[in-house]
DNA sequence: CCGCGTTACGTAAACGTTTCCGGTGCGCCG
DNA sequence: CGGCGCACCGGAAACGTTTACGTAACGCGG
């Protein structure tokens, strides 16, 4: 069943058929609702392959997502939310999604690229992926649109979008200070990682706005899985002033810490309060059930789909500035000491 | 940058180049070095949709899946590993990867079939979706062939893979068993959902192949979210001979187990020990630390590609039987006396 | 030397669309 | 009534491949 058959059912020429399935002007209203009530009648589906050669556009964008488990370094949190978003905002704008891959690490340096420029890719949105892949740095230098997720390309068309990190490690410290606290300590992520730099400077700076002291042994730094949070806590609880409060910027990290409360006796928040960041599903099991700034997933993937729109009908030459969505407290038993 | 140009500068003829690249034997050793010598210096890329049109095959497979975080119902645990086994194994076999939606719930009931057939896709893969759904069930009635990873599609050429829930099941009994444990009780998930009823099916085979008495109450049905395992063990603790271990069918249900236990005074796995099943990211974070059944993600995704390219050159009369991979038991704190 | 099989390549026809360039009718203004 | 614009539609050329078919050149047995 292709146009040209439905063309001699309908009693008309394929050019007239493709007009009225793509809602042209030049077609009268009767024969446009005929030919479609045929096309439906008979199942008809568009050969989109074609339709991309000769329109020269596919409306498919690319989706970067390589960090296997297998590599074990960073992995972003929520993906499985992120993903979902990326889809739906896409389909929404009447989108297709491929997902690409660099079929094993010691590949051509331009796989993503080329997968790209096969199939006609008008941009791609990057996802949880360490940006010193080789492949992605190829593909951000070129000059297809991307737009990543919590990791910034470098290329001359490219945009970055994440979770405002400063204000959400700002509001988690006055979350603490308006619980009273005034000894608050914080255990950091890798500080080359831009959001855990970001979240350490966001902790600062509100510090600093409501008069509070952050001694040096006050900062630690972890590696965003549980066992950095957990000795974190212990070396800051063997300090001269121990913290009264702590914020962690990953929720592994801050369930590390609630370990590491309970291994000293400490009751959380009685004695410690304790407040993350991300919002994975754990942080809602764990008992207390952990405090955490929430990242808004839907709304990081649907900013990363409008950003890559912007940059599709932008003019190339101005870069685009990063999109920042706000974050959201979420107050749980770990720093409620109602709870 | 196509192939008319490429062959121009080769000096050979359209056909001599994709014969060349396409490793056909008609073609010189000598011409096809050189070929692929200047295409790869040319950075030129074969037009997809081009070939897809003519060889009437897209060498792509589409990934239906569709439970967005926003219907409230079962959603799979572990779509993160899932995703990336399904998407190595397929890049490995030279397939491409598309993501499938229908896009709003109102929609025509042939969505996915549609697209299907827009793009040419070859086979899908549908992934933690509930089958109940109406695109869905077009699909899988269609002709084009289907695997479905923990979903039993009905239809033609349909494939379901899953992990072996009765064995592990069986698996988390007889650990129990040598731990000393008699009384043994389970928390079921909803019992019309496949994975469920077999978990169920293989504790009780386990129970009375080791001689174990199943009391009627010792069987709660819950609905795989936290809340139900919570319930289900005060409830079983408020029986006449409460069980000393409880086998809880999916992780979350085993933390709410793990809850109710801490707030019934009792001591995590000395007087009452706890195993789960899937072995979510929170079964290693919370403390005690879970005793689970895991599901090899890897494998399943694999076996889900495997058993759609059995499929794909299968005769389509024959009905493919389901394949099942096998799972492993995780020992943690939760049923380990000496941790 | 003729015929024939094999190897290596070229020619051209598809694949299913979209869209440019027309070409009808028809109404309407002058 | 002639001409002109407009609304509607058809013919055909693209888009970038693959591949069936044809055809040279060449080796080789008879």
């Amino acid at each position: 069943m292709n146009i040209r058959e439905l063309a001699l059912r309908s009693g008309v020429s394929t050019a007239t058929v493709s007009r009225a399935l793509n809602d042209r002007a030049e077609v009268s209203e009767a024969t446009r609702d005929r030919i479609r009530r045929l096309a439906s009648e008979l199942g008809y589906a568009p050969n989109e392959p074609a339709r991309t050669l000769v329109r020269r556009r596919s409306d498919t964008i690319g989706l970067v997502w390589d960090t296997g488990y297998e590599t074990l370094g960073f992995q972003h949190p929520f993906l499985q939310g992120l993903l979902s978003a990326v889809r739906n905002a896409l389909s929404e704008a009447d989108y297709h999604l491929m997902l690409l891959t660099t079929s094993g690490p010691g590949d051509a340096d331009t796989t993503y690229l080329q997968a790209v420029r096969r199939h006609n890719l008008e941009g791609v949105v990057v996802l949880g992926t360490p940006a010193d892949n080789r492949a992605l740095r190829a593909l951000a230098a070129s000059d297809v649109p991307c737009s990543g997720i919590d990791v910034a390309l470098s290329g001359p068309r490219t945009v970055r979008v994440t979770s405002d990190n400063a204000a959400g490690a700002a509001a988690a410290v006055e979350h603490l200070y308006t619980q009273g606290h005034r000894r608050i300590a914080t255990v950091t992520g890798p500080l080359y990682l831009p959001p855990a730099a970001e979240r350490l400077a966001g902790f600062r700076e509100a510090c600093a706005r409501l008069g509070l002291d952050v001694p040096p042994e006050y900062v630690v730094t972890g590696d965003f899985f549980l066992n950095s949070g957990q000795d974190a806590v212990r070396t800051l609880l063997a300090t001269e002033q121990p913290p009264t409060a702590v914020f962690a910027a990953g929720d592994q990290m801050a369930i590390g810490a609630l370990h590491a409360a309970a291994d000293a006796g400490l009751s959380v928040p009685g004695d410690l309060a304790i407040v993350g960041f991300d919002d994975i599903d754990a942080a809602s099991l764990v008992r207390p059930a952990l405090t955490t700034v929430a990242q808004d997933q839907r709304a990081l993937g649907s900013a990363a789909v409008k950003a890559l729109r912007g940059l599709l009908d932008a003019d190339p030459a101005e870069p685009a500035e990063p999109w920042i969505v706000p974050t959201r407290l979420v107050v749980r038993a770990s720093s409620r000491p109602g709870a």
